[in-house]
DNA sequence: CAACTAGCTTACCGCTGTTAAGTTGCCTGT
DNA sequence: ACAGGCAACTTAACAGCGGTAAGCTAGTTG
């Protein structure tokens, strides 16, 4: 699948003007320039990137296999893109893309859990995601988010120091469960997992809580439902600080 | 800094034992063995991972250099160490030894407040550590932090789900503000944020609340202020849901 | 004194991100 | 109609990376 792909002349001079076999001209799409093989552009790169993670990784991506994907050279992506940091950058806030904007309602609560469970449900189907966020997040998309959410808050009565926060409440906390479940779910060995619980039920006068509660155990309580209590508690500060209402 | 060191022989077989100046023998700390510079220990290679990350950054730590550093070849480094991998685990672990754990007190909110300062601050006071939390955290002094953190909301009356909901509102949080915090602070170039703030400025149609809230202006409102208002919040959380006294 | 081995070195591998210098083909001005 | 220019890509190459395999060496042990 990534070795040399037949169709893809290696010699492009070959057989351009000096083609066999020439084709009647109502059968080709577009008489000049565009019957060629799809331009490569910013989005066509950062698609494929975005492919590329999700199949292969963080470490699984290279800007030689990024190229050979899109049928081009390595330093053809460079023409489109200054350095690698930038196709990750691209990705992060291409998938951000992915999380929907609520239509406003009246319920600003609602709103707000709306886009959050987005967040992170856009972050846990894309797993390199959380690890790229260590890296200014400044996209269109990103901002577009953050701006729903604060003006969500800003609906709810919040303003000033309260208003600050409670976004940054919000941020952290979405982010914080986002990387730490990814990370988790990462782990797909299962032996590391059980290697992980044996170990602090091997020292369980060391860790006798951690022990009691559960607290590397998956089957013990829902990720889902411990993220939504979370954010409802979240939201709760933010209520009651906000606007008594 | 980096380059060849004049005082360490790069032929470690000269100047051993013919040396001139011999200095007399009750000023050589050990007769035999023990003269020799000192051995490459897992301890003195983590040491020394977490002073070069503290100044070169994440990507400024090599395994040449890190091995430089240490007067040693880069493969005497996979003696000690399996992979570099494991090297950053290891980092990221020996600064979360330097979290003070806090005394057990009668004011358990107290202590979590204690516990959870004492994590921010050695993130941001290594602000590379926030970026490697993407990796299982496993290790002893991250488990015992965690351990004291939960135990301290066992006594608060915690328990069940709402002492795994409290139990990951407080890592998440700490996790995402130290990750947010350390990137933006790491973005050192004021440029970049005075750019950062101007785009926002420019299109302040599309993102008017981020713009009236100042959501990326330093100056608006103290990091530490915000991060205690948030840490209040979670902890009221705990205290209503865990045990209402 | 010979054998063994922990602990390090030398040599090397394939791969990485990135730059510099061509090359090609379309578009435009005249 | 043709010269020139430029956008978009290729070929070639570089220094440096993490990591492996094999060789050496000094200290310990039988």
């Amino acid at each position: 699948m990534t070795t040399a792909e037949p169709g893809a002349p290696t010699t492009p001079s070959a057989g351009r003007r000096g083609s066999r076999t020439p084709p009647p001209v109502w059968l080709r799409a577009e008489p000049s320039r565009a019957r060629r093989k799809p331009p490569l552009t910013l989005e066509r790169i950062v698609d494929t990137a975005v492919t590329m993670l999700d199949e292969h990784g963080i470490e699984g991506l290279t800007m030689r296999c990024l190229a050979q994907q899109l049928n081009v050279t390595a330093t053809a992506l460079y023409w489109h893109v200054r350095t690698k940091d930038d196709v990750l950058d691209l990705a992060v806030d291409r998938i951000f893309g992915d999380v929907p904007i609520p239509d406003v309602s009246d319920d600003w609560l609602e709103d707000i859990r709306a886009l959050v469970r987005g967040w992170r449900g856009a972050m846990l189907g894309h797993p390199w995601a959380p690890r790229l966020v260590g890296r200014p997040m400044l996209g269109p998309n990103v901002l577009a988010r953050t701006e729903f959410l604060q003006s969500a808050l800003v609906r709810g009565g919040c303003c000033g120091l309260q208003l600050a926060v409670a976004t940054r409440m919000l941020a952290n906390y979405v982010i914080g469960a986002s990387l730490t479940e990814a990370t988790w779910h990462q782990t797909a060995d299962p032996d590391v997992r059980a290697a992980a619980r044996d170990h602090v039920g091997a020292n369980a006068n060391a860790y006798p809580t951690l022990n009691a509660s559960g607290h590397l155990d998956d089957t013990q309580w829902d990720d889902d439902l411990l993220f939504e209590e979370g954010l409802n508690g979240i939201l709760m500060t933010a209520v009651r600080t906000g606007m008594p209402e």
